[in-house]
DNA sequence: GTGTTTTGTTCATACCGGATACAAAGTCAG
DNA sequence: CTGACTTTGTATCCGGTATGAACAAAACAC
């Protein structure tokens, strides 16, 4: 609040010491126990220790009074590590076809409370996100938990450095609308306590599920992940290097939706034909079934649906298979590009995955250039609402980067 | 050579302190003053100076004693830095279709000496390496500069963790080879000085392309490079992202010669029609010009000179604009997919945008979904050898990482 | 019980970079 | 030429972070 007083840390100076990569290895439940955590961190028992008692003091983790030992270890047992039971919590928030949800997410990718609100999404994007805003207000209010950011997925690419999206298709929001200044606003409107000045992220609601699979789900571990899915219409990528979310230079990398996987397919709004966008959507999919979609229930839940119960069917199992063959075409395509080391397939793509792993994974490996020497391996994606975890996993960055930060809120809690 | 005395550093403690990041300035020519390194490092100027004096005791770098002021400025004029003259190099090698060319590099992507030997390229990958090798090795005792590594470029994917050559197309090799061992061993043959069990390194030349025009050349400054060249046959891309090449999780990110460009196009090896690697490399341009490739010069060089020198003519232009329209559909896909901020081309392909850059850029920003707001920059290569400079890179990394290794080399010199 | 193994803590120490004050080397105004 | 100003370079002190060694603690094996 008295201006510019910081010391110029342009280059160095990133986290100070162990404390950001420590609370990190707790974060994504790599350091269960003080012993694990020297050991990851590479430093000595000294060094852990204290940055545990720091993290601790922060009110971050907590560490076990009563160590249990390990069945079949020798030596002292270690002390565990948990997330602190009250510790802080950012806000997040996702829209989506059918509404909004928002949820305060601890450490950990934890949803400790959430709440949605349904019905039309109406045309003017300010709104809703202000409704949206209030309930999560409302939830920090009633968790008496203290908030250090705030995050917001959309299903639409997100154009850095501004944060406008630019194709909300399934959303009657104007192209271009700026999302991450209206979230802003209604974040600043609400008086969110502990939401400052830099602290609201938007993002892609893909490249969050991305973000989110690989810290806390199915892509755990995963040097290069790749991600697909496709929620209501059209098909979403996202990327995952060295743990950092790549969305390109100005946040539009990824888009996916328009490689071509069928050159007499239909016409797409891009102006080229047979793109994976329309290919390979639910909308798609129950078109290849002869199905016409249903008023009741989104696009993904008819598709989903259709495909877990009656695969059985033969015109259904036929959709399945075209689409599958489909998006093992662009996926092949993709695994040529970035040769990444594991894919998790999101929404109706995880249940086509899922109803047929060997046959997609078969077109996969057939297709790329090098598949057949080993294969990437092909995984559904496991979280609930992993949008929405992700959009907090934004907001917990800065954190993670420098856990001395939630020094600066606390005063303001 | 006390076994594995070292402490463990497995995460922390990359890069003792700002010695790396100094180095990696002055290197990348972004630091031609204390005063510069002092503010790009984000350190004070006692901190400057004392990695500069650290980086001048290693022999890596020279401080100007008497300083000429810049006219028009005002204060106390600063000391340049300068690459040491006599500071060390790397050896880097090229295998090429027409043979092999080896280099001295000093830091700064300086070639200190180079030769290269032509001729047929034999079945056997351990001949011609331990030919180049020699020859560089009589390099390095002439210059009697000491030598901290060795870096090898090769036209085919490299796969990692092993090394091996998946498609020497155009070389008489067998898929496979397994070129990082065999340069290792051709080093250790040749006794090479200083280059010792861990410092060799190799990559497919097209990465390395972009890896020394990413430091050197057209793509410095860029965050997230794209480089797409054409030598012989084939196509090949590249991917620098923060300053460090993308090769994905086995080395073999980027194989764009298998983006489709023309549904019903020739044939291609992977078992497609239509793909870049067929549709516009110089064979093809050939072809398409209604020419019959001829025995002498390589097929590049009569391409390019082709385009250069008879664009005029109605049957070359139409090639050329052909094979622009293929490369820029190629390129919008992968804008589509990586957004970039900017594009270099190599080989026929920057003959191809200095023919006429104005159409190439049209194609890509038509064809790309977010073209028409902006455009990423497509420029052409600039430096001399840059494979081989990119091949130098490598074996510069360790030591860019880690400045003080130097020592460590001094008594073996 | 006595070793052995592993974990946690305490304390002295090393090192790196920040902050400050001061010195040096130029420009600019007169 | 002189003095004010601006910028760069250096010396010194200081604080924070991690190391390393020694010691203590908590389990198992016998």
């Amino acid at each position: 609040m008295d201006g510019v007083t910081h010391t110029r840390t342009t280059r160095l100076e990133r986290g100070r010491g162990a404390l950001g990569p420590a609370l990190e290895l707790v974060h994504t439940g790599r350091a269960p126990t003080r012993a694990v955590l020297t050991s990851e961190l590479g430093v000595t028992r000294a060094t852990a220790g204290a940055v545990a008692a720091e993290l601790e003091a922060l009110g971050l983790i907590t560490v076990d009074a009563h160590p249990t030992a390990a069945a079949g270890t020798q030596g002292r047992p270690s002390h565990r590590l948990f997330i602190a039971d009250q510790g802080p919590v950012v806000l997040a928030v996702q829209i989506h076809a059918d509404g909004y949800r928002v949820a305060l997410v601890g450490l950990g990718g934890r949803i400790v409370a959430t709440t949605s609100g349904c019905g039309t999404i109406p045309a003017d994007p300010a709104r809703i996100l202000s409704e949206a805003v209030r309930a999560g207000s409302a939830l920090l209010r009633d968790s008496g938990r203290q908030c250090l950011g705030a995050g917001l997925a959309v299903p639409s690419a997100v154009a850095e450095p501004d944060g406008e999206a630019l194709n909300p298709l399934h959303l009657a929001w104007p192209a271009g609308a700026p999302v991450r200044a209206l979230f802003l606003q209604a974040l600043a409107d609400a008086k969110v306590p502990g939401v400052t000045e830099h602290v609201g992220f938007s993002g892609n609601d893909v490249n969050l599920t991305a973000l989110a699979e690989h810290r806390h789900g199915a892509g755990r571990g995963a040097r290069d992940l790749l991600c697909v899915a496709s929620g209501h219409r059209g098909v979403g990528g996202a990327l995952v290097l060295d743990g950092r979310l790549h969305s390109g230079s100005s946040g539009l990398a990824l888009e996916v939706g328009h490689l071509t996987v069928n050159p007499e397919g239909a016409p797409c709004h891009c102006g080229s034909r047979g793109c994976l966008d329309v290919e390979a959507d639910p909308l798609a999919f129950l078109g290849a079934a002869g199905r016409t979609p249903g008023p009741e229930g989104s696009l993904l839940k008819q598709a989903t649906d259709l495909l877990r119960e009656e695969y059985a069917d033969d015109s259904v199992r036929a959709a399945g298979e075209l689409l599958i063959d489909r998006l093992g075409l662009g996926i092949a395509g993709l695994v040529n590009i970035l040769n990444p080391d594991r894919i998790i397939l999101g929404g109706l793509h995880r249940a086509l995955l899922e109803a047929d792993p060997e046959r997609l994974r078969a077109v996969v490996a057939d297709r790329s250039l090098w598949g057949r020497s080993g294969g990437v391996p092909i995984l559904p994606c496991t979280l609930d609402h992993n949008a929405l975890v992700g959009a907090a996993e934004l907001a917990w960055q800065p954190v993670l980067d420098d856990p001395l930060i939630v020094l600066e809120g606390e005063h303001a809690g």
